[in-house]
RNA sequence: GGUCACGUGGCCGAGAGGCUAGGCAGAGGUCUGCAAAACCUCGUACGGUGGUUCGAAUCCACUCGUGACCUCCA
C-alpha cells in the first residue's frame, strides 16, 4: 500500500493530497516559452520537471491532458505602454516578420525538448491563434466591471477587484497596499488608475505589425490573459494543475488567478506548482541577466563555461538529481558528475535486460526483501511531491544488486524469480518511463562494437594479448570499455 | 523598504529532533594474464552564537552570508 500522492501547492503553501476534479482525467497546464530567442537551461528545468510530473501521473493511470502554450504575441519588454512586444522586437533585429521569428524559435524549442526526451504536450496552443477567446474573456471581465478602457487599451482594475470581495495577492502573499509603488519612475503608468493594474488589451501603435481588430479598436492581447483564456478553453474554467517557473508566480500567475476569478469565479487551477530556478555562480540564470547558457550551446559545448559538448541526458540527470522546488546550482563539475551518474544507470539497465530470468530461484532469496523495499521506496519518493532525487538514490541501491548479480559478486540464489521480475519492471519503469532517460548514443554504433567484441573474444581465447590490448585501447578511444568477467566479455559506454 | 527562501563533507545534492540518502571526484582492497568494469571498505558534513530537549544538521531566538520576487524572465 503506497502513500497517497502529495503535491506542494503554492496557493496554500503546503503539501496536499492530490485529488483530481474528475478522475481518471487530469488537466495540467504549463506556461510555455515566449518564442523570441533560443531556450536556455532554465526552460529545460521547467520542461523536465513537469515532464516527469506528467509521466508519473500517467504511470498512476491518470488520463492526463497536458497543455503547454507558445507565447508568440503580447509579451512586452516591460509592462509599460511603450514597452515593445518581445517577438516584434526580435523580428526587427533579425529583419524578418514576427511570425517568422515565432516559427523559428518554436521549431528550435521543440527540437530541444525532443532531445531532452520531454514528451510533447497533448495540445500546444499559441497565443496568436486564440485572439477571439482572449477578447471574449476580456469582454466578460469588463462586463463584471473589473476592467476599464483607456484610449483603446483595457486594464484590469485591481483595486475594484479587491473592493468586490476578492483578494489580489493570494498566490504571491502580497498585500496590495504594501506593494512598492512609485519608487521607480515608470513612464506610461499614468494612464492606469493604479500601479498594480495590468493590461488585458493593448492598443496597437501605427507601426505595430501584430494587430487584431477588437471591440476596443486594433490592438493585441496582454500577456497574462493568454494563459487564462487558453487554459480554460482546453481544460475547463477550473482544472487540476497549473505549472510554471517560480519567476512567473508574480505577477503572471497572480494576474491569471485574478482574471479567472473575475471571469469565471475560480482560481483557475486547484494546484499551482512552481519549479525553482537554475543558478550559476550564485545568481539566477535569466534572460535579462545575460548569464544563461542556451540548450544548443550546451549540446554543442559552445559556451565559455563549458569545456566540451554535453549530452541532453546529462542535463536531464542534473535536473532530476535536485528536487524541483530547490534551486539548482549549475556548474561544470555538476554536469560532469551528472553525466557519469547517468551513464552508470543506463549501463545497469542494459545489464538488467541481459540478466537471465531462469538464473533466479523459485524460493525466497536473501536479497528479496531489500529489493522489494527499494522498489516501494521509489513510489514513496515520487508520491512525496515528486522527489526524483530520492528515486535516484533508490535506483542506485538497486543498481548495486543488478551489477552484483551480473558480475558474480552476488549469487543468483540470492534472488527469487519474482523479486528479479519486480526489480526489472521497477527499474525500467522509473529509469525509462518516469524519469525519462534514454540512450544518448546511436544504435548503429553499438552494432559495430558488437562485431569488434567478437574479434576480441577470439583473440582472448587464443591468448593473443597484443591484439587484446590494441582492441581495448582502440575502443577506449571511442568511449567504450571492454569488460572481462566470469560470464564472459561484454562492453559498455564509458562516456 | 516590503515579502519569501536558502546556507549540508572537494563538488552536486536528499533529508528534517535519535536509526546519521545518493551521485561525482579521491584513498585502500577483491576480482583479472594485465587492465577495465563491477563489488567491498574509508572520509563521520550540516554558516555562527545562544536556547529548548535525555538527545538538534533538523525546533526557537539572535547573528552573519547568499539569493529570489516586488519591472520582462522557465
Amino acid at each position: 500500500m503506497q502513500p497517497p500522492l502529495l503535491i506542494y501547492n503554492s496557493l496554500t503553501r503546503q503539501k496536499e493530497v492530490f485529488k483530481p476534479l474528475s478522475p481518471p482525467f487530469v488537466g495540467l497546464y504549463l506556461c510555455g516559452p515566449t518564442v523570441y530567442g533560443k531556450a536556455h537551461l532554465g526552460h529545460a528545468r521547467s520542461a523536465i520537471a513537469f515532464d516527469v510530473v506528467v509521466r508519473y501521473l500517467r504511470q498512476l493511470d491518470y488520463k492526463v491532458r497536458f497543455v503547454r502554450n507558445i507565447t508568440d504575441v503580447g509579451h512586452l519588454e516591460r509592462d509599460l505602454d511603450e514597452g515593445e512586444d518581445k517577438v516584434a522586437k526580435q523580428a526587427r533585429l533579425e529583419e524578418v516578420s514576427p511570425m517568422e521569428v515565432a516559427q523559428r524559435y518554436t521549431n528550435s524549442y521543440r527540437k530541444n525538448m525532443e532531445m531532452l526526451n520531454v514528451l510533447p504536450p497533448s495540445i500546444e496552443p499559441c497565443a496568436s491563434g486564440h485572439i477571439p477567446e482572449q477578447i471574449e474573456m476580456i469582454t466578460s471581465i469588463i462586463q463584471k466591471g473589473l476592467a476599464y478602457l483607456v484610449d483603446g487599451s483595457v486594464y484590469f482594475d485591481v483595486v475594484k477587484y479587491n473592493q468586490v470581495g476578492h483578494t489580489y495577492g493570494l498566490l504571491s502573499g502580497r498585500i496590495l497596499s504594501e506593494m512598492r509603488v512609485g519608487t521607480r519612475a515608470l513612464s506610461g503608468q499614468e494612464v492606469k488608475k493604479n500601479a498594480a493594474d495590468f493590461a488585458l488589451w493593448k492598443k496597437a501603435t501605427p507601426s505595430h505589425i501584430m494587430r487584431w481588430p477588437s471591440p476596443w479598436g486594433e490592438g493585441f492581447p496582454g500577456w497574462h490573459i493568454e494563459c487564462t483564456a487558453i487554459g480554460s478553453k482546453y481544460l475547463g474554467a477550473q482544472f487540476d494543475i497549473h505549472a510554471g517557473g517560480l519567476d512567473l508566480l508574480f505577477p503572471h500567475h497572480e494576474c491569471e488567478i485574478a482574471q479567472a476569478q473575475a471571469a469565471c469565479a475560480t482560481n483557475l487551477a486547484t494546484y499551482w506548482m512552481h519549479n525553482n530556478l537554475v543558478t550559476i555562480d550564485g545568481a539566477k540564470m535569466g534572460k535579462s541577466l545575460g548569464n544563461f547558457i542556451t540548450l544548443d550551446e550546451f549540446f554543442e559545448g559552445n559556451h565559455p563555461s563549458l569545456d566540451q559538448p554535453y549530452s541532453p541526458m546529462a542535463l536531464r540527470f542534473c535536473m532530476l538529481q535536485t528536487h524541483y522546488r530547490s534551486t539548482l546550482s549549475f556548474s561544470l563539475d555538476a554536469v560532469k558528475a551528472a553525466h557519469q551518474g547517468y551513464r552508470k544507470l543506463m549501463n545497469g539497465w542494459y545489464i538488467l535486460c541481459k540478466l537471465q530470468q531462469d538464473g533466479a530461484v523459485e524460493e525466497k532469496g536473501g536479497i528479496d526483501d531489500s529489493i522489494y523495499a527499494e522498489c516501494a521506496a521509489c513510489y514513496s519518493a515520487m508520491n512525496d511531491d515528486f522527489n526524483t532525487a530520492k528515486v535516484l538514490a533508490s535506483l542506485y541501491h538497486l543498481l548495486k544488486k543488478i551489477n552484483g548479480l551480473y558480475y558474480g559478486t552476488l549469487a543468483y540464489a540470492a534472488i527469487s524469480k519474482s523479486a528479479l521480475h519486480t526489480l526489472t519492471t521497477t527499474y525500467t519503469t522509473f529509469l525509462i518511463d518516469i524519469l525519462g532517460f534514454k540512450e544518448d548514443h546511436q544504435a548503429t554504433f553499438a552494432d559495430g562494437v558488437e562485431v569488434i567484441l567478437t574479434l576480441y573474444k577470439k583473440a582472448k581465447a587464443e591468448n593473443g594479448y597484443d591484439q587484446v590490448e590494441s582492441i581495448r585501447s582502440a575502443l577506449r578511444k571511442m568511449g567504450v570499455a571492454i569488460k572481462d568477467h566470469h560470464s564472459g566479455a561484454s562492453w559498455e559506454y564509458l562516456s
